[in-house]
DNA sequence: CAAGAAAGTCAACGTCATTGACGTATTGAC
DNA sequence: GTCAATACGTCAATGACGTTGACTTTCTTG
């Protein structure tokens, strides 16, 4: 035990953590609800989006879930016409996902929401502090300080 | 729409909100659940733990859940000797919770867990970066950029 | 070709949070 | 003192979601 008292400043980031988080899956969650989508639907949407031609076992990788845990939203958005698969070439046991036009449209709308509170906050405090704070998350997702992958 | 294509960097914030999100919580996840208790369970003793004598309906508040979603976990709290609930003098009708000294304990193994992941990156990108990251996360949790309260 | 691994799917189950309704104690206004 | 409102607790039904287990289809390897 280093820290017996935990410093004010760091205590405060652990509850922003916690609020910032919150009111940042907020706004893309209620657009999701009146479809009666979830956030796994979402990131499904935003990961198929960020690359097209993902495979089913991938996205299970990405979103740490097991992959009956994705199936289900999966094949919702599959039946909603959002998101489509085709059989690999080389491969016929995997699935190549793609977003439809209308599940790119809705992935951009959900985007642009969280897009928007970010680039509006990084406006205002400034490019450096934005690298800064994009600086502090890598280090943080990364589970080291300052990693690139 | 102002932007149609959002911007790389906005991008990877995004990506970064969610990845560094889960990294934040696993560590403490991991350590509740060799005890069966969940996040809310965490969130409880934390706040709890800041603001000792909270009232059950401040806290429903504060974590936006229901009193019945509350009530379980709470009671399990209780019932394992970690928080303890006195009628306030005032009003008999409102419980001032806090923690036990066990319930102390855990609490900060909980929260020094996360407070060791902050300040190592904090202390890698330097004080400036640092508050550079709090300003953007306050942005976010309070709806407006560079809010205080 | 046979054995095993990999991708995906279907089914059963458990956890947890929500809404709704009800009960109790306490308070404060009149 | 009566009565509406408040704070808390609880039971029941429902739904979302994730897990394990078992299965089919399809490669890949010896």
């Amino acid at each position: 035990m280093v820290d017996l008292k935990t410093s004010s400043a760091t205590l405060e980031a652990i509850e922003l953590m916690y609020f910032a988080y919150r009111a940042f899956t907020e706004p893309p969650d209620r657009v999701l609800a009146e479809r009666g989508l979830g956030r796994v639907h979402h990131r499904i949407l935003y990961f198929v989006g960020r690359s097209p031609g993902l495979s089913v076992g991938e996205l299970v990788d990405t979103l740490r879930v097991t992959k009956q845990a994705l199936n289900a939203p999966l094949r919702q958005l599959m039946e909603m016409g959002l998101v489509s698969a085709e059989v690999a070439v080389h491969d016929r046991r995997v699935r190549r996902l793609s977003l439809s036009p209308e599940g790119l449209r809705l992935e951009r709308r959900l985007t642009a929401t969280q897009a928007r509170q970010l680039s509006r906050i990084f406006e205002s405090v400034g490019e450096p502090a934005a690298e800064a704070w994009r600086a502090v998350m890598r280090g943080l997702a990364a589970g080291r300080p300052g990693a690139t992958s």
